[in-house]
Parts: C-alpha cells; sequence; structure tokens
DNA sequence: GAACAACGCACC
DNA sequence: AAACGGTGCGTTGTTC
C-alpha cells in the first residue's frame, strides 16, 4: 500500500493511464469546505494498488512530521485529478469529496464519470439500515475500521464550538492524527471504495436483467439517472442558497426574547425553571393542580395536542414555538452560512428508502411556511435571491395522487380532474361525501392508515370511519385493486418495481407500507428526471436551480433570462409523458425572498 | 461522558 | 386483524 513520495509521484501518476477505474477519497482538516475546512490528502485507488498523495507538512497532535519526501504540494492535485481522465471514478458520498475538490478550483473531475457509492447503494437494496462506507464494506467483507475515530476520540482531537445550543458542536481534527494511521485508514477506504463501486455496479445490472427476465422495466435507467444526477445536486448545493443575514439575526433575537420572557412567566407561575422535559412539566402540572395527557406507554405526554387550553399550556407551546425557530431555523442559518452569507446544505441522495432525497446541514426541506401561524419574522424571509435574480418556485399540483390515480386507472375521477376539477372534489364528487372527507380519505390511503386513524383525523367514530373506509374502496374500485395488487406482489416475491423501474424491497412487518413507497418514489423519480431535465436546460445560462422540496423546485432566475420560465414548466410538466392525466404545476416567483411569493402568471 | 431511546415538531 | 408514509434535528432522560 504504497505512499507516494516527491520521487514517486510522476510515475504513479503517468500510471494512471493504463486504468479505467478508480476509487477516490480525501481527508480532511473538517467537514465543511465553506467555512475553512481543506482536504490535506488525496486517496487514488486502481485495481492493483491504492495510493495515499499527502499535502500536509504540519505536525500532528504529538508534534510528529510526515516524512519530508511525502510531503506533496497542493498545486499537484489537478495534475493527479486530471490523469483520471475519461476514467470511471467511485466515491462514497461523491459530492462531499467534490466539493472541497471545488473550493480548491479543481475542476477535473468533471471529465470522469463520477459514480456515487452512496447514492447507488440505495439501489442494490433500499431498506438497509445504514449506507456508510462501514456498513456497505460489510457486504463485501471488509470490516469496519474505526481506528481513527478511536484516536481521534482516545486523544480528543476535537474542539467543541459553542453554537449557542445546549450542547456544543464537536470540530474534528484529521489532520492531528499521526500519519502512519490516516495514511493506512485512507488507503484502506479508496480500496473499500474501488472494490465496492465494482459490486454495486455489477450487482445492478444483474438485478435489472432479473427485472427484464421478470418482464418487468430494467433499474439501469434509474441506476444512470441517479449518476447523472450527482453532479446537478453538486451544482445546486456548490451554488448555494443566500440568506439575508441581518434579517435573520434580528429574528434570532426577537425569538430568543420571546421563549427567555416565557420563561420567567413560567417561574412566576410555578417556581421552577422551565425545561421542557417531563420532569419540569409534570411538577409544573402537579404545582398547579393541572391535568396532563400520558403516551401510549403510559409516560406523561406533553405533546401540542394534548396541552391543555390554559396558561400553563399556552406558555409551553409558545415557549417551543420560538425556540424551535430560534434555535432550529435562525441560529442554525447563521452558524452555516459561509462568508457570503450563503448555506451550501447537503442533498442526501441515498437519504430515503423510497427514491426521495432528503436534506441536511442544514434540512432546507422543511423550513416552516407559516400558513395559519402568522410569524412576526417568516422563516422563509431569510433567504433571498442575489443581486439581479430573482426566485422562480413551481410545484407539482397534488403530485401523488395524480399518479396514484394514473396507476390505478379511475377513469372516472381521472375525466372530472380533466374538466378542471381538483382532485379532492372529483374524489369527493364521484362517492358523494363532502370535499374534507374525501381529502382526508385519500390521505388515509396514501399513508396506509386504519379506521381509528381515520376516525381520528374526521372526528367520527370507528364505526362511521369503517363505513366510509368501505364506501371511498366501493367507489375507488381500481384503486383498491391495485393496492391489492402490490401488497401481494410483494408479499410473494419480496419486491416490487415501479413504473421508472426502482425497486422498492418488501418493508420490514409491513407490507401495507408498499403502495405509499411506491407512490412516493414514483413521484419522487418523477421529480428526479425533471431535475435532470432542467439542468440540461439552464446549463447555457446563468439561472440555476438551487433547492428540490420533493415536489417543488426553487430555481434561481437571471432577470434576462425570463423567456426560460415556460421551459422550465414544461419540463417539468412532461417529465412524465405516459401518465394518462394532465402533470401541472404552479409558478410562484419573488424579486426579495422565498416567503414573499406571488403568481408568475399575473405579472 | 458518550451512546441510545423517546419525545416533539418542522416539511412533503 | 391492524398497521398513517417519508425525512432532520433539537431536547430530555436513561444506561453503560
Amino acid at each position: 500500500m504504497p505512499v507516494v513520495t516527491k520521487e514517486t509521484a510522476d510515475l504513479v501518476v503517468r500510471s494512471f493511464a493504463d486504468y479505467h477505474i478508480f476509487g477516490l477519497d480525501l481527508e480532511t482538516t473538517g467537514l465543511n469546505p465553506y467555512t475553512g475546512a481543506k482536504l490535506f490528502s488525496l486517496i487514488i485507488s486502481t485495481a492493483d494498488e491504492d495510493y495515499y498523495f499527502n499535502f500536509d507538512g504540519t505536525p500532528d497532535h504529538l508534534g510528529n512530521l510526515a516524512p519530508y519526501n511525502t510531503v506533496l504540494p497542493l498545486r499537484l492535485l489537478p495534475y493527479i485529478i486530471t490523469a483520471l481522465k475519461g476514467g470511471t471514478v467511485f466515491i462514497h458520498n461523491a459530492k462531499f469529496d467534490q466539493k472541497f475538490l471545488l473550493v480548491e478550483e479543481v475542476l477535473a473531475l468533471n471529465s470522469c464519470r463520477v459514480i456515487c457509492t452512496y447514492a447507488l447503494g440505495r439501489l442494490v437494496n433500499n431498506l438497509l439500515i445504514s449506507y456508510s462506507l462501514d456498513a456497505l464494506g460489510k457486504l463485501i467483507g471488509y470490516e469496519k475500521d474505526d481506528s481513527v475515530e478511536k484516536y481521534i476520540t482516545k486523544h480528543k482531537l476535537y474542539t467543541k464550538v459553542d453554537v449557542g445550543k445546549k450542547s456544543p458542536r464537536k470540530d474534528k481534527h484529521y489532520n492531528l492524527v499521526p500519519f502512519d494511521i490516516i495514511s493506512n485508514y485512507g488507503m484502506r477506504d479508496g480500496r473499500v471504495c474501488y472494490e465496492l463501486g465494482i459490486y454495486i455496479l455489477t450487482r445492478l445490472e444483474e438485478m435489472s436483467e432479473e427485472q427484464i427476465k421478470l418482464g418487468l422495466l430494467p433499474l439501469m435507467p434509474v441506476v444512470e439517472r441517479e449518476i447523472e444526477l450527482t453532479p446537478v445536486l453538486l451544482d445546486m448545493e456548490h451554488t448555494g442558497i443566500k440568506i439575508n443575514r441581518a434579517y435573520t439575526r434580528e429574528a434570532y433575537e426577537y425569538q430568543k426574547d420571546q421563549y427567555q420572557e416565557i420563561e420567567q412567566k413560567f417561574y412566576a407561575l410555578t417556581g421552577l425553571d422551565f425545561e421542557d422535559g417531563r420532569k419540569t412539566l409534570t411538577a409544573a402540572f402537579k404545582k398547579m393542580g393541572l391535568e396532563h395527557g400520558y403516551t401510549e406507554k403510559g409516560n406523561p405526554s406533553f405533546k401540542d395536542e394534548l396541552l391543555p387550553d390554559n396558561t400553563l399550556g399556552n406558555l409551553i407551546r409558545d415557549w417551543r414555538h420560538s425556540y424551535k425557530l430560534a434555535t432550529t431555523y435562525y441560529k442554525n442559518f447563521l452558524d452555516i452560512a459561509d462568508d457570503n452569507d450563503v448555506i451550501h446544505c447537503n442533498f442526501k441522495q441515498g437519504g430515503t428508502s423510497t427514491g426521495r432525497f432528503s436534506c441536511s446541514e442544514p434540512n432546507l426541506q422543511n423550513v416552516p411556511k407559516h400558513g395559519e401561524d402568522s410569524n412576526k419574522y417568516p422563516v422563509r424571509s431569510c433567504f433571498i435571491p442575489r443581486e439581479d435574480y430573482f426566485f422562480l418556485m413551481v410545484d407539482y399540483d397534488q403530485m401523488e395522487y395524480r399518479l396514484l390515480l394514473d396507476l390505478a386507472g379511475e377513469e372516472e375521477i381521472i375525466n372530472k380532474i380533466k374538466g378542471g376539477l381538483d382532485v379532492h372534489t372529483a374524489t369527493a364528487e364521484e362517492m358523494d361525501v363532502d370535499r374534507f372527507a374525501a381529502k382526508t380519505l385519500n390521505f388515509m390511503l396514501l399513508y396506509g392508515g386504519g379506521a381509528q386513524k381515520l376516525a381520528n383525523a374526521l372526528g367520527t367514530n370507528l364505526q362511521d370511519a369503517k363505513a366510509k373506509k368501505n364506501k371511498y374502496f366501493r367507489t375507488l374500485t381500481k384503486v383498491k385493486s391495485i393496492v391489492n395488487a402490490l401488497i401481494n406482489t410483494v408479499d410473494r416475491r419480496g419486491f416490487v418495481t415501479n413504473r421508472f423501474g426502482r425497486r422498492l424491497q418488501k418493508p420490514v412487518e409491513g407490507s401495507y407500507k408498499i403502495p405509499n413507497h411506491f407512490i412516493q418514489g414514483g413521484c419522487g423519480d418523477i421529480v428526479k428526471i425533471a431535475m435532470v431535465e432542467v439542468a440540461k436546460l439552464l446549463r447555457p445560462y446563468k439561472s440555476r436551480m438551487l433547492l428540490q422540496i420533493h415536489d417543488e423546485l426553487l430555481i434561481e432566475l437571471h432577470k434576462d433570462e425570463k423567456h426560460l420560465v415556460p421551459k422550465i414548466v414544461k419540463a417539468m410538466q412532461g417529465a412524465y409523458k405516459e401518465i394518462s392525466l394532465p402533470l401541472t404545476a404552479g409558478t410562484d416567483y419573488s424579486n426579495t425572498n422565498w416567503y414573499d411569493k406571488e403568481p408568475y402568471n399575473e405579472k
């Protein structure tokens, strides 16, 4: 396992011309390249060897330096990466490594076929517990190597950073780990990446063949699309979304004042220091002589719907509201934004079992909308378009229901929708109930809910709920049969494939979940197709996608490129052409922020 | 002191 | 027989 030296570097790099497949890994000083973390080594694995390129000439925590002749100048980086040109490069969580290269202005991976083993691992089996390199490596016989993590913990090679939360953030310093340990660890990860990539691709091709033999759609187009999506997501994240720092800070201070004031009131009322936990709240209710609810397990429960509508209950409610906004949103945004006030989130390409993305650091897919709950500082107002740009938000109309109706072939309802009715109203008309009941029933169906939950949601008794459910399936007979067919298939075969060839495994102890997975995943695939198309469309322009929120795209559109709007909408609406009812999308825009939006057509 | 479960709440 | 789906992240509280 060779560490590359000044003497061998040139020879090693030139030998890459003999290979077409590589594993790649980086070691970095921290996790966020936009707030100062740097790469300090590069590992390239070929079929025959693992090479460790070290760029770190600084001492480890013991004061020791890497051997002098192993310290390469960082300017070699483009030269090394360029040598991979045209090759296939397996990287676990590829966007992470690519961002570190991008901030060093190394673009050479663009001319490679980068394959993210995290994204593709999810396609091999969508229901694994973990898709970490350790977990996936185990599938091909590599035991977990936690030597570096252990070393960091043992020698406390981390800094605790106070970010205003109750628990400080721990920044680990991988560059302080002794050279022998980090280099061997790195080269092993490069090897695992390489072998894992080969394994995953082989397995996916087998699975695809298997699906074809069963008369199902092939898997490989899904695989190919995920590969195409990696650079699309990378662009989105690297561009990032700008925040209004002054506004966000003001909002944070305001909400902090709010919840601190509530803490004072709580103390005055109960004589207790406020904590949002069972102990304190139970004591507070006891002191006030008030009743509270219980969880299913019989523990005291203080969740919103069980909190009484009295002074104490409302104090807790208001505290939580302010505290949530202050910490999860405003404070987190301030902390995570870079020096240009830009937030670079992480769209996790293998983040869900159904095929959606998830989003983290921060999660920009759960930013409050503030419908009924008024807020002096709407959270979405934190996000602003850059100079000469405006926000364009395009979201699909009732996407999941439409896909379900299409899948089932419920012609009567489909015709009503084609005639201009909204999905829930059409359902309501068809089965002769009010719109609210129809909408609730549609929801229940999509989530596999039972009669009891339906009764709760409708505010009726169990019997009535059962009757409504029966009526629903008596009317929407085709929906009923497709739901049953999916459950039967997954029970018999252990998996189903959706309309795009994506494979969904049988949920453990819960085949009833499969219709939901099927529809949710189908929508995920449609949006992914749309994103690839929109990315292609925007490539020659300044306008760019910033966020995906499941059925919605947030695009930063340049003011000179308004002619692109209809093309974007068309690309989205046409992402699933075989659908038997229109897949429409609504368009809003904003010149100011993500909250204050207006319909685009009325402009 | 760290790791884990449970809870609670923001989104689609 | 019934089962409300998919996330991320902050907290408290328990356990080792």
